[in-house]
Parts: structure tokens; sequence; C-alpha cells
DNA sequence: TCACATCTGTAGTGAACACTACATATCTGG
DNA sequence: CCAGATATGTAGTGTTCACTACAGATGTGA
């Protein structure tokens, strides 16, 4: 029972490359013929490893946010809800201006609204970015508990705002807007934030 | 000479029909088969008057576009800068989840990223999105001169801001986001207005 | 070296897609 | 009533889609 004959291509590397693919064209944008091209493989092989074009779709997502985690730890690991929302906002305005990706998110790019056999992916891309929603309301939660935001604030509610001025800003990066223009979206953003913040006397 | 058979169907009847389909799946998710069942035509009829699928979304969008515009109107209408934001970004909590239409907004939901042969979709639905940031860019300069806005406040940052907030929370109605939850959103962004506007003294 | 298991490349599969040819129907102007 | 013009319904067109059958290649364990 041998374990048969090895696999000749790096799935992470392969996946990266899927997930460019998704990213600039969204999930019914792209098509198995541009998937395999870019990955450098052919469709057995794509089949063989991922099982169909939405399980590949997940595993570029895994993919995508564990390569995100990293950051996403630096930015709740700030100080102050402020500083939190601020690294957030300024963050995103860097990465989705990014020349060396497609700019935007891709758990916004990847598909919004899909067709009759992928009602599920935009599910899918919601729960992604619901998790980043959970981290920031926790960390709210702990700066209200702190004294940092103000004992009327609602830490569930900052945190849908963050996500949605994040997401609001991936679409127009998508459509063309420049860091600067991001950078001054966060910047007005933040200071909604700064209006839940307790008074530093 | 005559003038030839005339139209069994209204045109605009019509298109809002497919301005729900185009709404709910998207551009590429919509299929012919879609539209002309709900516009209750067949597809010769949808092609002598729309020319292709894209001619008929451009019609949606204008019809769309056409329908908000009174709306649109009564929001630069408000008294400043702060209610112009929060009658823009509460409409929208509103209209957003009103069960009469699929949830989210046609401009996002029509197609964020496009396969091959539609990269120009995104564009389209960019360029109707950027009237709107128009509009309120124009109304906050206003609101600049007439000291409404702070001397340091930048109207173009501010209408770009609102209408990122706008987006984000189509994205979020059309994952589930339920009317409560966009509208304290919404009541936190207006807070990021109103430390932009003038101290009233 | 042989049986077995897994991967890979070639070359397709049926289905769904946007779009249309064509015959027929219904109007206007004369 | 007739000629020209446009709309409609039926029934397709070629293309592209996601996906796969199959044969050969390459590994492991005995």
């Amino acid at each position: 029972m041998g374990m048969g004959r090895p696999r000749e291509f790096d799935a992470e590397i392969a996946l990266d490359q899927a997930m460019e693919v998704f990213w600039r064209h969204g999930y019914e944008g792209a098509t198995i013929a541009q998937l395999t091209e870019a990955m450098g493989i052919n469709p057995p092989s794509l089949y063989a490893c991922f099982g169909n074009k939405e399980g590949l779709l997940k595993a570029a997502l895994d993919r995508y946010t564990k390569l995100r985690g990293s950051w996403m730890d630096e930015v709740i690991g700030a100080a102050t809800a402020r500083e939190v929302a601020e690294r957030m906002l300024m963050g995103i305005a860097e990465k989705q201006t990014d020349p060396a990706n497609p700019p935007g998110c891709l758990l916004v790019q990847g598909g919004i609204a899909c067709g009759s056999g992928s009602e599920n992916v935009p599910f899918e891309l919601a729960a992604r970015r619901a998790e980043n929603e959970d981290q920031l309301r926790d960390r709210f939660i702990r700066a209200k508990a702190e004294g940092d935001l103000k004992p009327s604030s609602d830490p569930a509610a900052l945190a849908r705002y963050v996500l949605a001025v994040s997401v609001g800003m991936g679409v127009m990066a998508s459509s063309g807007a420049d860091r600067e223009a991001l950078r001054q979206v966060a910047d007005v953003a933040v200071q909604a934030v700064e209006a839940q913040s307790a008074d530093r006397t």
C-alpha cells in the first residue's frame, strides 16, 4: 500500500495565484482555465487537490485570512480603541492599494452577489468578514471595561462601524481610489471612534 | 412608411423586474433566462429593446438612479452638513433593508468584480456612485463656505467618507444585517461629520 | 521486482450561456 | 386593402463553462 505519486506543485504557492485571480475577477468571473493557468497546473490536479471551484475558493480564503492574521493581531494589540481603529483603517488604506495585490479586499471582491448555483459564496465571504468584526468587538468591549470608551458607547456598534468603513474603502479602492483618498476617509472615520472615547483629562 | 407593430410590454415595468434580478444576483450571476422570465418577455424582445445584456443593465441603472433622484435631493436639501449625513445614512439603513427590494444597493450588488468579458461593468457602477459623491461634495463645499463646517475640514474627504460608509452598509445589508444594526452604524458614522462641524455657540 | 496508490496531461463531456434566424403578427400611411 | 416597418414566439446557433474518463507516469511497501 504505497503512498502514490507525489504532488508536483506547491499547494500554497498555487493558492496564492488562485487568490489573485478570485480577487481580480470575483468567484463567478474567474474561470477554471484562468485559475489553472495562473496556478501552473492542469484541471485534474486542481480537482484532485481542492475538490471543485468552491473548494478552491475556500482554501484561498483560508490562506488569505491566515496571511492577514498577524496584522489583525497587531491592530487589536493597540493601546486604545481609537488607536485600534486608526491602525485598522490606515492599514487598510495601505493594503487595499498595494500594487502587489489587486485593489480592494478579497473578502468583498470575491463575490457580493452571485448566480443561482453559488448562493453560498456571499455567505462564505460574509462569515470571514464577521470574524474580523468579532475580534474588533471583543477588543472594544475590553476598551469599554477599561474606561477607554465612554460608558454610553456600544462596542458592537463601533466594531460594525469600523468594518463597514473598511468594506466601503475596499470597494472604493477596487474602483480606482488612490491611497491618499483612502487615507482621508480613514482619517475622518477615526474621529467617530474618538467621539466615543472617554475624555482623557 | 408605417410605425410598425407596437411593443406589447411596458419598458419601465420590465426594467423594474430586470433591476431586481441584477440586484439580487449581480450582473454576471443574472442570466438572460432569469431576466426574460422576470420581465415577462422573450429574448428577442429584450434584445430589440435594450441591445444586449449590458445595455439592459445600463437602462436598469438609469432607472435606479432616476427613482432615487428625488430622495437624494431631499438629502442634500438638509440644513446642515451633519443633517445631510444623517438623512443620507439613516435613509440608507431604511432602504437597504426594505423588504420590497433585495437587500443592499444595486450600485454595489450589481458587480464589484467581473470576468474577462465584462470589465467595464464595475466601472459603470463606480461612475454612478461617483455621481452621488459629487452631489455630497458640492453640498459640503457649500456648508464649509457657510461656516457650517470647520475651516479645517475637507469637503471632498467628507463626501468620500459618507459614501464609503454607505457602500459598507450596503454590503452588510446584503449579507444579512438588519435595519437596527445599520442604524447603529449610521449613528456612529454621523459623529465623524459632527466632529467636523463648527461649534454652534 | 511487483502490486498498489496517487498524481499528471490529453482530450474530451454534457450543460448552460448570450445571442439570433426566421416566420408570423400587428401596427401606420397611402 | 396594400406596402413598409417593427414586435413577437419558436427554436435554434456557436461558444464557453465546470468538470472528468482514461491512460501513462511516479512514488511506496513487501
